[in-house]
RNA sequence: GUCCCAGUAGCUCAGUGGAUAGAGCAACGGCCUUCUAAGCCGUGGGCCGGGGGUUCGAAUCCCUCCUGGGACGCCA
C-alpha cells in the first residue's frame, strides 16, 4: 500500500485498540484480559470494503457473546478522528470492515510521483549491515541450474534488503581447499596426461566436464610436456593453480552476464592461511564443547539442537569442512554483520541445525542466521526433462542457458516460485518470443508506456512530473482505478516480499500490475484523450512505468524502452 | 528407519488462520484502416492427496496415513 494507506491502517489499527479499552466495562473484561493479536486487513472481496479486522471474532471466548454483539459495542466505541473512513459496517460472522472516502486514491499517483524511483523504499533496516551468502559453488567446473537459481534468489533477496533500508553485502564462499579441490586436481591431471597422448582415466569421482580437457589443452600450450616428469605433488599443484585462476575468473564472468554482482568473494583457503580455524576451534575447546573419540576431534552438536555430534578434526589431523564453515560464519561476526542469510540448496538442508548449534556454542545468537533451503531445479526442453548429471558432466551450464534463454528470461523464471517449491524450466517457454511468456508480458508494458512518451515526445508533449499535477480526479474509470489501487499497494509487497525472503512475491506482483496496465492500455487511449484527460493519464501511465521498472530491478529484470 | 520439502484447475504454480480458493499456460469463442495483437474481452474447468482433530472460522495449525523429491559421511 502507499505510505499513505500504510498510515490509514495504522490509524485504524491504533483507534480498534482505543475501543477495546473503552469497551472493556460493556464486554465484562476485567483489566487483565490483553487484547488478542487481531489483523487489520484489505479484504479480498472489495464489497468488504478497504480494510476488515478480525477483533471482534477473537474476543468471542474472553466476553461471551456471539461476534456481532462485541464487534457493535466495539464500534460504537470507535472514534476515527481525521481519517478518511468513510463507514463502518459489521458484516459476514463479525468482521468490521471499513470503507474509505473513496477519493483517498487521487492522492497516489502525486505520492508516486513525488517519489519517483524511490518510490516504495522503506528505512525498516536503519542501516543494518546484513550479508546474504550464495551459490558459494566449487570452483571445480561450470555453474549449473541449481547455482543460477541460487544466484538468482540470493540476488533478489539481497535486492530487496537493500531497498527496505538495509546495508547488504553479497558474498561468495570459494571452496577452495579440501576434499573437491583434490579432486580437482586428478582430473585435471588426468587431462593432462590425456592431451600428452597418454592413457590416464578421470578418477571415477572426479570432474569429467569436457571444459576441462580444454583447460588441460590450455596447460599444455602453455607449459608442454614439462611437468609429465615432475613429482605427482608438483603437478598436480602446478595444475590446481592453473584451474583456478581459470575458474573463479570464468564463473565471476558468468554471474556477471547473471546480472550478479558480489561484494566479496571470499576464499576458504584464506581461514587456514590466517589461523581462523585453528582459533575458531581452540575457543569451542575452551568452552568446554569438544571433545576426542577414536583418534577425532568432536562437536558436541547433540546439545545445541544437532541429531547427532559431528567430526571438527578427522584422525588423519585435517580440519573437516564443517570446521572451516564454523570459522567462516564466525567471521562474518566478527565483521560486523549482525544479520546473515545463506542460500542454500535441499541437499544442505541437514546442515542447518549443527550449523546453528554451533553459533550457539560460540555465544551467538542463532536466530540471527537464517539459512534459505531452495529445492531443486528441472530442466524441460520439448515436454521432455533433461537429465542432467555431474559425474557424466552432462549438464545444461549457466552460460548455456542465458545463451538459448537470454538473461531475463532466466532471472524471471528462476524467482517466479517460492524457494521450497521444486522449480520445473521450461527452456521452450522461456525462450518464447509470444504471449506465453510471462516475462515479455511484463516488459511489454513498459515498452509500451515507452513509446507512449517517444510519441509524445514527437509532438512536443511533456510528461506530467513533479510540478504541476494534472487533474487526477478525472481518472474514474474502473480501469483506471483499479490500476492506481494495485500501484498503491508496491511499498507493502515489497516490504512482506523482503520480510518473507521472498522475492517471488514480487515476480507476481509486477505481473499483476502488467495486466492491469494492459487491460487500461486497451480499453482507454492516452494520447488525443483531450488536454485535461491525457494529462492525467500520462501521469498515470508513468507512475506504472515507475513501479513496473523498480519491480523488475529487484528482480534484476530490465525494462526496456522497446521491444 | 529418522528428519526436511512438496502434493491446490488438464499442466506449471500463487495463496499458509478469515468471508464466494486465484494466476499463467493449455482448451473453446470473439477483437487489429485507431497510442506496439509480445495485447485485450468472453467461456468452461476444483471432494485444496485421504482420514481424524483444534477453532466462531482450516487449503493454511495439530495427529495419522498415502504419493513424489531430498538429507541422514572422519564428503562438501
Amino acid at each position: 500500500m502507499s505510505y499513505l494507506l500504510a498510515g490509514l491502517r495504522a490509524g485504524i489499527e491504533r483507534a480498534l485498540r482505543g475501543a477495546f479499552e473503552a469497551a472493556r466495562p460493556g464486554l465484562g473484561l476485567d483489566s487483565g484480559t490483553v487484547i488478542p493479536p487481531f489483523t487489520v486487513e484489505v479484504p479480498r472481496d472489495k464489497d468488504h470494503g478497504d480494510f476488515a479486522t478480525n477483533l471482534a471474532l477473537l474476543l468471542t471466548k474472553a466476553a461471551r457473546r456471539s461476534p456481532r454483539q462485541i464487534a457493535e459495542v466495539l464500534v460504537s466505541h470507535l472514534s476515527l478522528p481525521e481519517l478518511s473512513v468513510k463507514e463502518v459496517i459489521i458484516a459476514g460472522p463479525g468482521f468490521i470492515n471499513f470503507r474509505l472516502d473513496p477519493d483517498w486514491l487521487h492522492s497516489v499517483l502525486p505520492e508516486i510521483a513525488a517519489w519517483g524511483d524511490r518510490y516504495g523504499r522503506r528505512n525498516l533496516g536503519g542501516g543494518r549491515k546484513v550479508q546474504v551468502e550464495f551459490v558459494s559453488a566449487n570452483p571445480t567446473g561450470l555453474l549449473h541450474m541449481g547455482n543460477a537459481r541460487g544466484a538468482a534468489l540470493g540476488d533478489g533477496i539481497a535486492a530487496l534488503l537493500s531497498f527496505m533500508g538495509f546495508d547488504v553485502a553479497r558474498e561468495f564462499y570459494v571452496n577452495d581447499t579440501g576434499h573437491q579441490v583434490e579432486n580437482l586436481a586428478l582430473s585435471m591431471e588426468a587431462r593432462y596426461f590425456q592431451a600428452l597422448g597418454r592413457d590416464w582415466p578421470v578418477p571415477e569421482d572426479g570432474y569429467h566436464g569436457e571444459d576441462l580437457v580444454e583447460t588441460a589443452g590450455r596447460f599444455v600450450a602453455e607449459h608442454g610436456d614439462r611437468f609429465a616428469v615432475h613429482a605427482p605433488d608438483e603437478r598436480r599443484e602446478a595444475l590446481l593453480r592453473f584451474a583456478l585462476e581459470e575458474k573463479l575468473p570464468a564463473m565471476r564472468a558468468t554471474l556477471d552476464d547473471f546480472g550478479v554482482r558480489y561484494d566479496v568473494w571470499f576464499s576458504e583457503q584464506s581461514l587456514y592461511a590466517r589461523g581462523a580455524v585453528r582459533e575458531t576451534l581452540e575457543l569451542l575447546r575452551a568452552r568446554g564443547h569438544l571433545y576426542e573419540r577414536e583418534g577425532a576431534l568432536w562437536f558436541k552438536a547433540g546439545a545445541f539442537g544437532g541429531d547427532k555430534d559431528e567430526v571438527l578434526v578427522r584422525q588423519n589431523g585435517v580440519p573437516t569442512y564443517f570446521a572451516a564453515d564454523i570459522a567462516y560464519h564466525k567471521d562474518k561476526y566478527d565483521r560486523g554483520f549482525d544479520w546473515v542469510i545463506n542460500v542454500w540448496g535441499a541437499d544442505h538442508h541437514g546442515h542447518v541445525p549443527r550449523m546453528k548449534g554451533a553459533l550457539a556454542a560460540l555465544g551467538y545468537d542463532p536466530d540471527t542466521l537464517d539459512v534459505v533451503i531452495m529445492q531443486l531445479v528441472r530442466l524441460y526442453r520439448g515436454g521432455e526433462m533433461v537429465r542432467m548429471s555431474k559425474r557424466t558432466g552432462q549438464y545444461v551450464t549457466l552460460d548455456e542457458l542465458l545463451e538459448e534463454v537470454g538473461r531475463d528470461a532466466a532471472r524471471y523464471f528462476f524467482v517466479t516460485r517460492g524457494a521450497d517449491s521444486h522449480l520445473d524450466f521450461d527452456l521452450d517457454l522461456a525462450k518464447s518470443r509470444t504471449n506465453e511468456n510471462p516475462v515479455y508480458y511484463i516488459q511489454y508494458a513498459h515498452a509500451r508506456i515507452s513509446s507512449l512518451f517517444r510519441q509524445l515526445a514527437e509532438r512536443g508533449g511533456t510528461v506530467p512530473g513533479y510540478q504541476g499535477i494534472p487533474d487526477v480526479t478525472l481518472l474514474e474509470a474502473e480501469a483506471e482505478r483499479a490500476l492506481i489501487r494495485r500501484l498503491a499497494d508496491f511499498p507493502e509487497e515489497a516490504a512482506l516480499a523482503a520480510y518473507d525472503l521472498a522475492p517471488h512475491r514480487i515476480a507476481h506482483y509486477v505481473h499483476d500490475v502488467a495486466g492491469l496496465f494492459h487491460h487500461f492500455y486497451n480499453a482507454h487511449r492516452v494520447l488525443g484523450a483531450g488536454e485535461k484527460l491525457e494529462e492525467a493519464r500520462l501521469m498515470l501511465v508513468n507512475c506504472t512505468r515507475v513501479v513496473l521498472k523498480s519491480a523488475l530491478a529487484l528482480l534484476g529484470v530490465s525494462a526496456p524502452e522497446r521491444m
